[in-house]
RNA sequence: GCGCCCGUAGCUCAGCUGGAUAGAGCAUCGGACUUCUAAUCCGAGGGUCGGGGGUUCGAAUCCCUCCGGGCGCGCCA
């Protein structure tokens, strides 16, 4: 939170507090709240304090009786009441300073906070299946956690990162089949990837890949045996094939978690025994049922089918439960739209356990559409669950790809304009907030071939900042402290490539309307001071979006 | 049919733990380069915030209802 509210709400609430001593409040003296005006008359900051404390009464008088007894400030100049009953402060300019020199600190933690309270988070992000390249859609699920775990880490908590690997189950049997197949065939032996199997091309080059290593040993080992050892294999280097996309793509993990552990470990038979415990288990059709049509859902699910074996919603629940007694104390889980009808049943068997259910959020990232002219790529509406992802990096690049997938709030479709993505053009979001940095240090670069000393936010003399671009530049900058905790709580990205389109984009105006190195060695101080809070805000704020923000281009 | 998501400018979408005159980009139209990056900037037009009800001092935001679109509703993942 940023400094500036505390001081305001500190003087308020006192104020409150009189009114309260003097009759003029009944009930709890609320927290007050500020905000930034949109319009600039209405001050630097305001409050409806008044409005949310005078229940039925007449918020203007209080309002005023609020002013009357505020104490004295050296940060405000004046206070009014307007509309309704807010309360509008005019500040110093010395608020915009201390925004100016604070952000210009390297180290100072401008935009950080620590409203988390060191609170363990574990975010659970990408998580395809390893029976494939990764595609577009979990790219966007990588950009979308990643930021996310990033917003957190910023605002004060303590963010792990962890790639669920769905290494068991009928899907990875299907692929060992597949890749067995393959294999025979590369030994020119007639053989059937199955239906349901994996009938991507892909699998023909990474068998080719795995063979050098494996000689034709396996040739005459029984079916099974074959499936299962070439399967175990190519799903190691699938995976490391994944992680490989995805490091290139910018994203890391702190956790690879293995599916196969849970079975291994007794931990979804462990589960299984813990919903028992609650009632809502039963047997039917020889298949295990949990009753989550008691907690909302449509119908109740299956745990553990007729041949023995346990449904996805069994291992779910001992991964949530493993993830809980890791001691983490919220876990935010981002699914693929194919999980969407999951969720009722997931967060059911969550309460069931007797788990805090608002501990455990579950989001759907939505699908991706790639567009180039105006037209769907490959006729598909969901082509992003197809077009694998390395394709669009060589494309568009991992900067262009991780920005347009955060421009979007998680929830809701996108279309992603591949033409757009790839131009180097103010028209491209992505390009024109790289290129305000960039612009910044050509600045800076200028200011150093002309002998101008280094910035020293602490000494510069900001009160030279009369220009109204200037100004506006401050406030965009003052804006960063609120955006950040709000786009972490909000778990919304958008919010921050919002934001710093809008820093760019004031930046700009800056830089038409003010020559920074000039004449005037004062000035031009101010002037680089704020180049560099920029700058810095700039550079912050793209990587927590996993964007690079270049010194040239 | 049930559930979730979406419906805001011509297009793509922000804004939605209620706040003062609803925003951006693209597209369209009109301007600005002896300048630290014109890879830019300035201006203009463009809206029944899907419709209707309700709660509130105040609703794009919350509730109800209807309409339209997407997705999900397997002993698949």
């Amino acid at each position: 939170m940023a400094e500036v509210t505390e001081l305001l709400g500190a003087i308020v609430t006192e104020a409150l507090d009189r009114a309260k001593a003097d009759g003029l409040l009944e009930g709890e003296v609320p927290e007050p709240t500020f905000e930034r005006p949109r319009r600039k008359d209405h001050g630097d900051w305001a409050t409806n304090v008044a409005l949310v404390a005078s229940a039925g009464g007449n918020p203007r008088s209080l309002a005023e009786a609020i002013v009357e007894r505020l104490p004295a400030s050296d940060i405000v100049r004046s206070v009014e009441v307007a509309g309704p009953g807010f309360l509008n402060f005019h500040l110093s300019p010395r608020w915009l300073h201390d925004i100016v020199t604070r952000a210009a600190t390297e180290g100072s933690g401008f935009g950080r906070s620590n409203i988390g309270n060191g609170e363990k988070v574990n975010v659970e992000y990408v998580s395809a299946n390893p029976t494939g390249p990764v595609n577009v859609v979990s790219g966007r699920q990588a950009a979308v956690g990643d930021a996310i775990s990033s917003l957190l880490e910023a605002t004060g908590h303590e963010v792990t990162r962890e790639f669920y690997v769905n290494d068991a189950g009928r899907q990875i049997e299907l692929f060992g089949e597949s890749v067995g197949a393959r294999y025979l065939q590369l030994h020119g032996q007639d053989a059937a990837i199955p239906e349901e199997g994996y009938q991507g091309e892909y699998l023909v080059d990474l068998v080719k890949e795995l063979s050098d290593g494996l000689g034709d040993e396996l040739l005459n080992a029984p079916a099974d045996e074959r499936n299962k050892k070439l399967g175990r294999i190519a799903l190691d280097t699938m995976l490391a094939q994944m992680s490989a996309t995805l490091e290139r793509f910018g994203t890391t993990f702190d956790v690879w978690f293995s599916e196969r552990t849970l079975h291994e470990a007794g931990e979804v038979e462990a589960a299984l025994e813990a919903l028992r415990a609650t009632g809502r288990v039963y047997e039917n059709d020889g298949a295990v049922w949990f009753r989550s049509s008691d907690l909302g859902d449509d119908k109740d699910r299956v745990l553990v089918r007729s041949d023995g074996t346990p449904t996805y919603l069994s291992a779910d629940a001992a991964y949530v439960l493993d993830k809980f007694g890791r001691g983490f104390e919220r876990l935010l889980y981002l699914w693929g739209p194919d999980h969407h009808g999951s969720i009722v049943r997931f967060l059911a068997a969550v309460e069931s356990l007797g788990l805090e259910r608002d501990r455990v959020e579950v989001s759907i990232v939505q699908v991706v559409s790639l567009m180039r002219g105006g037209e769907a790529v490959k006729s598909s509406k969901r082509a992003g669950s197809i077009v694998p992802l390395e394709q669009l990096i060589d494309d568009v690049g991992p900067d262009a790809a991780r920005y347009i997938f955060l421009q979007r709030s998680m929830e809701a479709p996108l279309d992603f304009d591949l033409d757009l993505a790839r131009e180097q053009a103010p028209e491209n979001p992505v390009f024109y907030v790289q290129y305000a940095h960039a612009r910044i240090c050509s600045i800076l670069r200028k200011a150093a071939d002309e002998g101008v000393a280094a910035v020293d936010a602490t000494s510069a003399p900001l009160e030279r900042l009369e220009h109204g671009s200037e100004d506006d530049l401050m406030r965009a900058l003052a804006t960063y402290e609120d955006v950040i905790p709000e786009a972490a709580y909000k778990r919304a990205p958008q919010r921050v490539t919002n934001y710093i389109e809008e820093l760019a984009s004031t930046f700009s105006s800056f830089y038409r309307d003010c020559k920074v190195v000039t004449e005037d060695a004062d000035l031009t101080a101010a002037r680089l001071a704020l180049c560099v809070a920029t700058k810095n805000v700039i550079a912050d704020a793209l990587s927590l979006l996993g964007v690079s923000a270049p010194e040239r281009m």
